[in-house]
DNA sequence: CAGTAACCGAGACGGTACGTCTCGTCTTAGT
DNA sequence: ACTAAGACGAGACGTACCGTCTCGGTTACTG
C-alpha cells in the first residue's frame, strides 16, 4: 500500500519491512488516544520508532496512511453462514458496528471521506482500499442464498451489479449513519428492524421486477 | 446558535447582528474553496470583515461555527407532494443528494460528523442542529401517506418512533454514503432502485407484523 | 535594529520592548555555547524565553540577528587618552584584540562577514553596524593628534576620508588577522611592533605628500 | 590531503585517485554557486559523480573539505619581480585581492576561519595550509629587498621570525579587512596608499632600531 | 447627558505541527 | 576493500494557525 521504493528496485539499502507494520499500528493506535484531528505525523513516527523521514518517504500525508490504517481493520469482516439470509445479514451488520464502535475506525473513517470531498485520488484510494475490497461480503452472501433458494439466480449480469451497489449503499449506509450521525444504538432490536425491512424489500422489489 | 452575549444582556454596547450572517456565510464560502481541513478562523475572520477576537467571543471553535454553517443548508429541504409515497420519498432524496453535492455541505458535513466521534458536545450539537431538526421529514411523509391510504395509522408510539429513526438512518445513510463514500452518482435509476426496495420493505416488514 | 512594527505605528497590541534585549542577550550567550555553526533559532527563542514566531517577526533570519547581536560588542570600545598617539593606539588595539578573544565575537563575526560575500543586503547591515560605526576611533584620534600637534591639520577632504578608511583597514584588519587567521597572541610585544611600524609609516607616507 | 587510506596501504581495492580532484573540483563550484552555508556533501557529491560515503571515508566533515579546496588556490600566488619592493609588494598584493574576489574564495575562507574560532584541530589545519604556506612570499620579498640593498640583512633570527609574522598580519590582515568587510575597491589608488605606508613604517620603524 | 461596560478592529504573544532538508551512518549489491 | 545507491534516525528549518492577550477606540444602555 506505501509508495514503493525507486522503481527500478536494485541498488541501496532496502526499505525496512517492519517499519511499515509498525507505522500502521502506531498510527491505530495515535487514532485511538488522540483521534483524527489531533494525530500528529510526528507523533505516528515517535510511536513507531521511525523517523519523520520514513513516514514521508512512504506515505504523501495523513490522510493516505489513516485511509491504509482503517482499511485494515474491515478486513476482519466475515460473512458468518447462520442459515438463512436473515440471520446472515444480522450478523455482519453487528461485526460492522463493533468496528465503527472502536475509536480508531470512528475517527479515522469519516475524517478520510471528508477529506476525500476535495481530493479526487483520496477518493479513489477509499474506494478500492475499503469500499469494493468489502463488497465482497454482499457477493458472498448473494451467493448464499441463491444457494439455498432464497434468491433467484441471476440474469442480467448488468443488472446484478448495480443491486449489489445498492444493497451495499443500503446496508453500510444504514450502520455507518446509526452509528456515527444519529448516534442511536446498534442493538438486536435495530438490527431486527433494519433486517426485516431490507429483506422484504429485496424480495419485494425482486419479485416485481 | 452562536453562545450568547454577556448573561442578563444589559449594560455595554451589544453584539452586532449583521456580524452573525457575515461568519456563517464566511464560513460557508471558505469551506467552498478550501475544504474543513484548510479553513482557519483567522481566514474566516478576515473574509467576514471581522477580528478573530469576535469569533472566538461567538463561537468556541471551528467545529461549532461548522455545523452551524452546515445546518442552514438543510432547512432548504421539503417534502414535494407528488401524489404518492414513493413519489415524495423520490423527490426527497434527490433534493437531499443535490445538497450533498455542494462542497461546502460535502466536506463540512462528514468533517464535524468525525469531529463529533471524540466530542460528546458536538455530537449532540449535531443531533439538535441536524439529524433530529430532519426528521420532520419522514413525520410529514408518513403523515400524508397515512392520508392518502398508503400506510396504516399508528398503533404503538413506541414502535412508531423507533420505526421513524429507523427510516430515516436507512434512507439518509444510504444517500450519504451513496454520495460521499462509495461515490456513485444518484441519478433517477438508483433513486428509484433504492425507492422501491424500501417501500416493498416498509410494507412487507409492516404488513408481516 | 529589528525590522518595525506595522508602520503606521496605531492599531493592535505594541511589540514587547523587553523581548528585542532579551532575544540579542540570547543569542550572545548560545553563541558562547555553541559557536555560530550550531546556533539555532529556535534555541535562542527558548533562552530568550520567547517564541520562535517573535524573534522570525523582528529580524529575516540568523545572520541579522548575529550582526546586531554582535554589533553592540564593538560599541564598549574607547579611545584612552594616553598622552601619545602611539600610545592611544596601542590602548584601542588592546581593547579590540580582548572583544575578539571573546567567543561570542570571534565566531559570530567572522561567520556573518563569510554570509556577506554572497548577500548584499547583509554586508550593508555589517557596515553600517559595525564597520562605519567604529571608524569614529580612527576620527577622534586623528583630531586628538592633531590638538597635540603630532599630526598637521587636513586640507583635501577627500584625501582625508579616503586616509581614514585605508587606516581602519590597517589596524583593523592586522588585528582581525592576528587574532582569528594567523592565530598568534596580541601580547604587549606585538601591538608595540605593530604600532610603531603604522606610526611611521603615517609619519612618512604623510611627510612625502 | 585527505585521510589517507588503509595504514598500510595493502589489501582490497585501491582508492580512486581522480575521485580526490573531483571533489575539490565540486567543493570549489558548489561554493561559487551556493555559498558555504548552502553547500551541502550531498550536493558535493552528485556533482563529483562519487557516493557520499565515499566523500565522509576521505575527510571527516565539511569544513575540513572546505579548507583543502580553499587552499589550493593560494598556491597560485607568485611575488613577481618588478625591480622594487614597493612594487612587488602592490603586485601580490593585487593578486591576493584577485582571488579573494573570487567567490570560492570569499565565502569559503571566512566561514573556516569561523569555524576554526572553535575547533582548534581545524586552525591547525588552516594555519599549516594556508597562512604558514604563504608566509613564503614575505620571506622572498625580503631576501629580494634586501639582494638589491633595499633592506639591511638579518642580524637576530627570533626578532626576524617575529617580523615576518607581522607583516604578514598587516598585509593579509589589510587586504581581507579592505575585500571582504569593510567591502571597499582594492584599486591603484588604495593598493598605492597601503603600500606606501607600509613601506615607509618598515623603513621608519627598522630605521629607529 | 455623563459614565461606563461590553463591544469592536488590529495585531503581537507563546505554542505547536507542518513538510522539507541535510546530517552522518548503515545496509545493500556490484566491481 | 573498495564503489554507487539509497534508506535510515535525528533534528533544524522557516511557515502557518492556534487561541490568548493587549491595545486604542466605539457604541448604546443606565443612572
Amino acid at each position: 500500500m506505501p509508495t514503493p521504493a525507486a522503481p527500478a528496485g536494485r541498488a541501496g539499502r532496502p526499505r525496512s519491512a517492519a517499519a511499515d507494520a509498525a507505522i500502521l499500528a502506531a498510527t491505530r493506535a495515535a487514532l485511538v488516544e488522540l483521534g483524527w484531528s489531533k494525530l500528529t505525523l510526528g507523533d505516528v513516527a515517535t510511536r513507531a520508532g521511525v523517523a519523520k523521514t520514513t513516514l514521508y518517504r512512504r506515505w504523501p500525508g495523513k490522510n493516505e496512511l489513516v485511509v491504509d490504517a482503517v482499511a485494515e481493520l474491515f478486513d476482519e469482516l466475515r460473512l458468518p453462514d447462520r442459515g438463512t439470509l436473515a440471520a446472515d445479514i444480522e450478523g455482519v451488520v453487528l461485526q460492522f458496528a463493533a468496528i465503527l464502535a472502536r475509536p480508531e475506525a470512528r475517527s479515522g473513517l469519516m475524517a478520510v471521506v471528508a477529506e476525500s470531498t476535495r481530493d479526487d485520488a483520496l477518493r479513489e484510494r477509499i474506494r478500492a482500499s475499503i469500499v469494493d475490497r468489502q463488497k465482497r461480503l454482499v457477493l458472498e452472501g448473494r451467493a448464499r442464498a441463491q444457494a439455498r433458494g432464497e434468491l433467484p439466480p441471476e440474469s442480467d449480469p448488468v443488472e446484478s451489479s448495480r443491486a449489489v451497489d445498492l444493497i451495499f449503499d443500503m446496508v453500510a449506509g444504514a450502520v455507518v449513519h446509526r452509528c456515527l450521525i444519529s448516534a442511536g444504538p446498534v442493538d438486536e432490536t435495530w438490527v431486527r428492524g433494519f433486517t426485516e425491512v431490507l429483506i422484504s424489500g429485496l424480495a419485494g422489489a425482486g419479485g416485481r421486477r
